[in-house]
RNA sequence: GCGCCAAUAGCUCAGUUGGAUAGAGCAACAGCCUUCUAAGCUGUGGGUCAGAGGUUCGAAUCCUCUUUGGCGUACCA
């Protein structure tokens, strides 16, 4: 199973109606149900049973690919053999029959070869729509999926010994995004960091930096901290190269550490404040916050602690030379170290410290591990040991496991320092944008050109780390990902910018319109159809979104709905209809597409721009 | 070797529960600014959905095998 994670209150697609009802869905449920009623009424006359009818129910809506075709679509072909019939001929049948019932929903019948099909009764769909968008405005979207639920979600996890990369910048987007929209889905969100603090490669920096540091500062360098550490890491590498024995100091070391030596913890304390300095400063340019932190350095005891207590019991077994391991020969799996044989921690030892305290702080009904793909073996293990462990809730932890990042140019490879520096590559965006401004001439309009620049680069960041999706590997171009047109971030926000221009307008003359009632009769062009059927959906792009924990259901969405909406009001005057019914229709129609717009943004990190 | 994952247009990506003629963007070419921001809109060309079998009324989608690529299989994290 790829990223799939099984909530065990997601429910199977049987259930999914009784949820909650919206607007489209609600058409499609009374239509499906007359349909189904006739379709058993029909079979009953014929052969005496409905079981021919009743075996394929419920019987499945569709979307119909082209609009002509109307507005939902059930398939018939899988009642071909019960009623010795062809589909077309059936649905030609049901259609004849259904005319004759006056208890039909408003709205229109079509036959399209195997195919029933049904043109909504547009006006009450938009009455509806608008009414909805109207009342719940930024909560428009928002459904009770995943209501009362407490979900943790860990992401990011920085290690202290170098600053953010784009690795972890699509860590971030995606642990942002699928917070958000478990949100949106109504479950109580608490987002979580665990600071990789330490552990050998923590004293690796800390030692180049006792050898070559010099007493250096990010103050005396004027470097970031996350920087400056990172430059000792870097460092020892290359002394690693010429001496390779060192790798023992810093095993040395990390004896020491754990041992509570004054003088590394003194060293180790002000390493990680530079550190943790720098990357909360990339969190706050890129839009990224916490509602709790872990440290592995508060939490590897407790791991350490419970793996001896499952030695005690027998889950564990400690080698000759005094190191501990779980068998996992019962998931099909081999061997596995929880404790070294200098008694020190792992990885997993403190995953599992780190687990435990979060479970006994915040009860939560799932925890989402956003962490990438290569790590899905120690996951796996990890629940495990945790269930062996007796927790109950192992069986609640899940792993969302994303690709990799690569490049134009190939993979991100430290050692030729091809890596994406997150600070490096937000500035260039950042510039790119600035550029872009300027070019147009548009400094006077957007206001603050900084601002706005650094939102654009958020935006097109974002979009297009979400736009894949999370499972697969993928390239990032960051030139094709700031780019104004085409299937970007800044496209987006373009649109979000040029509605609220209008919006800005219509105030202005608002008044002459305060009289005038919203009239849905008025919006009868094909594309307004189709935006009115695009914003009834939006909740259901929410629910899929947060089912599959996956953004970019809603940044497809938020894409299509942004073309069809500048094909609409390139070809369509809005402030300008012939009519004033009519402009006070179109406009409000915009101001839903402009409500979606800015609630679909905030689900997948695409700042919102008044003016661009 | 074994395990997990992927493969869709030249490139980057979508593709709903198996359903109608597989869609976008970029790149190329051709149009559209006295008109709510041209950061836009429209059109044209571009496909053996890696390959071969199978299931099905129907497969990019499910199953099997093959090929290619990525990742893992550490007393690293």
């Amino acid at each position: 199973m790829p990223c799939c994670v099984h909530f065990p209150y997601s429910g199977g697609r049987a259930r999914r109606t009784r949820w909650r009802v919206w607007n489209m869905q609600q058409m499609r449920d009374s239509w499906r149900a007359v349909i189904e009623r006739e379709l058993t009424r029909y079979a009953t006359e014929t052969f005496g049973t409905a079981q021919a009818a009743e075996s394929a129910f419920p019987l499945a809506v569709q979307k119909p690919p082209k609009s002509e075709l109307g507005d939902l679509a059930f398939p018939l072909f899988v009642f071909a053999k019960a009623f010795r019939m062809a589909p077309q001929k059936l649905a030609q049948v049901l259609k004849d029959r259904l005319s004759l019932c006056d208890d039909v929903p408003k709205g229109e019948l079509l036959t399209a070869g195997p195919y029933l099909n049904v043109r909504v009764d547009m006006a009450e769909l938009a009455n509806r729509v608008n009414e909805q968008v109207a009342r719940m405005g930024s909560s428009y979207g928002n459904t009770d999926l995943m209501a009362s639920k407490r979900v943790m979600v860990e992401f990011s996890c920085p290690n202290t010994n170098k600053p953010l990369h784009l690795g972890h910048m699509r860590n971030d987007a995606i642990g942002e995004s699928i917070s958000a929209i478990l949100k949106a889905n109504g479950a109580e969100v608490l987002k979580v960091n665990l600071i990789n603090n330490r552990g050998v490669h923590i004293c690796k920096s800390m030692l180049a930096y006792q050898k070559f540091g010099n007493g250096e500062t990010p103050e005396s360098s004027g470097m970031k901290g996350d920087h400056l550490v990172g430059k000792y890491y870097v460092k020892f590498a290359q002394w690693e190269k010429e001496d390779p024995s060192i790798v023992q100091l810093a095993q040395e070391m990390l004896k020491k550490w754990e041992a509570g030596d004054p003088e590394v913890l003194r060293l180790w304390e002000l390493m990680n404040g530079w550190t943790l300095a720098g990357v909360s400063e990339t969190y706050r340019n890129t839009g990224i916050s916490f509602d709790r932190y872990y440290y592995e350095s508060d939490t590897y005891t407790l791991g350490k602690d419970k793996v001896l207590a499952g030695v005690e019991s027998g889950v564990f077994y400690r080698e000759e030379d005094d190191s501990v391991w779980i068998d996992l020969a019962d998931i099909n799996l081999d061997k596995k170290v929880l404790l070294r044989k200098d008694g020190t921690s792992l990885y997993l030892t403190q995953d599992i410290g780190t687990a435990i305290a979060r479970h006994e702080d915040w009860p939560f009904d799932s925890l989402i591990y956003v962490v990438a793909s290569e790590q899905t073996y120690h996951f796996k293990v990890l629940f495990h040991v945790l269930d062996k462990l007796g927790y109950a809730w192992a069986k609640d932890l899940h792993h969302l496991a994303y690709g990799m990042v690569n490049l134009p140019e190939g993979k991100m490879k430290s050692r030729e320092g091809t890596v994406v520096d997150a600070d490096d590559l937000f500035a260039q965006l950042t510039e790119l944008a600035m550029q872009e401004i300027k070019e147009k001439g548009r400094e006077e309009a957007v206001g603050d050109v900084r601002n706005t620049s650094e939102a654009i680069a958020l935006g097109a960041l974002n979009y297009f780390l979400l736009q894949a999706n999370p499972m697969k590997d993928m390239v990032f171009n960051p030139a094709e990902s700031i780019s104004f047109n085409g299937n970007t971030g800044p496209y987006l926000q373009y649109m979000g910018a040029r509605i609220s221009s209008m919006v800005r307008k219509f105030e202005v003359m608002a008044e002459d319109f305060s009289d005038i009632p919203f009239d849905s009769t008025q919006l009868s062009l094909p594309e307004e159809r189709e935006l009115v059927k695009m914003i009834a959906t939006f909740p259901e792009v929410v629910t899929e979104s947060g089912r599959d924990l996956n953004p970019s259901a809603v940044t497809s969405y938020l894409y299509e709905l942004s073309r069809l909406f500048s094909r609409y009001y390139h070809d369509h005057p809005v402030l300008k209809a012939p009519s004033a019914p009519l402009v006070k229709a179109r406009f409000s129609l915009v101001c839903m597409v402009l409500q979606v717009f800015r609630n679909a943004y905030a689900l997948v990190g695409i700042p919102f721009l008044e003016s661009m």
